[in-house]
This record gives C-alpha cells, sequence and structure tokens, in this order.
DNA sequence: TTGTTATGTTTAATATAATAAACATTAAAA
DNA sequence: TTTTAATGTTTATTATATTAAACATAACAA
C-alpha cells in the first residue's frame, strides 16, 4: 500500500470476503499439515507476521505473499484458470467488433450499479 | 511489499506464471470490455499506474487491489474456491489425529523439495 | 495521413508494508 | 497442572508502493 488508497480505505465487501476466505482456508491448510507461521513463512520468502496477516485477508498485503503461501502449501490449482479469457462470457459478448490493444472511450460497456 | 523481502528478490517461477497469467487475462477482460485504464481503475479505487501493475503481474502490488480489478471487471467466480479445505486431499490427509488451533513442531510433514 | 486519446515514463513526495527484537499471552503436550 | 513452544503485541526502523503532475509515445478513429 502507500498514501491514501480508497480500496484500503473502502475495500469492497465482496473483494473482503474473498480475502478472509483465501486466508481462512491457508490457516486450516498449515494447520492440518502441522506447520508453523514460521515454517511456511521461510519457505514462502517472508517474515512470520506477514504470514499471520493473510490468515487474517490483510488487504494491503503484496499479492505474491498471498500466492507464495498458497505454492509453498502446495494449492495452487486452479490459479492459472483465474479470469480467464476463454471463460469470460461477458468479455466473449461485448468483444463484438475487435479486441484492441489500446482502449478507445465507448459508450462504456459496463454499467455503474455495484 | 517494504525491506528486503526474498519473496520479491527471488519470486518463484511458478508464483511469477500465475501473476502474470492473472494480469495478462485482466487486460483481455478489460480491452474486451471497452475500458480504459482509468476506468478500472477508478472502479476498483486505485491509480491507473497500479491498474498497469496489476495487468503486469507485477509481484509487490496489494493483493485488495487484484481481486478489487477482477470484482470490478466481474472476475470473481471461483475466487471463493481458492485453497478450499474439502478440496485440500493432502491436506485431509495429513489431518490424521486432528487440527489445532496452533502448530506444536511434529516432524515436518511436507518436504523440502521446492 | 492527421488529430485525438490511451498508455508509458520520469520525477518527487509520502504513507505504510515488512522486518526485527523483546516481551506477553495462549495453547498444546507430558 | 506444569512446562514449553507457537502465536500475539508493541515499538522502532527502513525500504518502497502508491499517488500525482508533466511530458513522451503509441495506437485508434476519421
Amino acid at each position: 500500500m502507500a498514501k491514501n488508497s480508497k480500496i484500503f480505505q473502502f475495500t469492497p465487501y465482496p473483494v473482503e470476503q474473498v480475502l478472509v476466505s483465501i486466508g481462512r482456508n491457508i490457516k486450516i491448510a498449515r494447520l492440518r499439515r502441522g506447520l508453523r507461521l514460521q515454517d511456511v513463512a521461510e519457505r514462502v520468502g517472508v517474515s512470520r507476521y506477514v504470514m499471520s496477516d493473510i490468515e487474517k485477508g490483510k488487504p494491503s498485503t503484496a499479492i505474491a505473499a498471498y500466492i507464495g503461501a498458497l505454492w509453498a502449501l502446495r494449492l495452487t490449482n486452479g490459479l492459472m484458470a483465474i479470469a480467464d479469457p476463454e471463460a469470460d462470457r461477458e468479455g466473449i459478448a461485448y468483444e463484438a467488433s475487435r479486441a484492441p490493444t489500446t482502449a478507445r472511450k465507448r459508450k462504456a460497456v459496463l454499467d455503474n450499479d455495484f
């Protein structure tokens, strides 16, 4: 993090839910394997404090620490499928014309109802 | 990030692969929807620079920014299943005795062959 | 092509993520 | 219960993530 980023001050609830879920699951996986925070931390390459943050779902922690924890616990199954373009029905639908490498401002294809 | 964390200086290749994959997919999804970096950035609550970092798979960027981007693009499907304890075959197997809330040092259930 | 806009790059400022040490608390094991 | 180790907490330090402005470059649209 750094500076006043809206995402940290007002983390969208769905985002928070995902983070807490991942953290909780990582903790379960660690304990099942009989590993200490320190043990996983060393394998990931962070301090035990960061591992603790991860298990709490801290939003401002670097993504590499999260993915590293999953990797250290051999829980990377499915990660390569995140946001898979082939499964992005909505994106494919909107692709109507073409997919340029730069986005020209159009009539906004997404709604603002979050 | 902050300070010299091993994970940032020597990001494990599998971790890097996952990050690059997620970033690439997010970019594809954004362009398909005809959105600018700025557009998604505003919805997520970060600057356009962070959105650019995400699409490059930058390891030290906060996880909330990544998940926020997926959320802004409606690509959160499957995120709640990450590290799902019920699908953790290895963890279930090692659970032999019980799952304590603190880990006592045992004979290390995981190998060190990374 | 030409005009326009998205994205890249550089520089500077600043809030804070990550580390470490020391001690407190908590929970597992004997 | 008692002992011992894992985890929590506090404080301080420091590297850097993020922001912002200004300008450069690149790519789309007409």
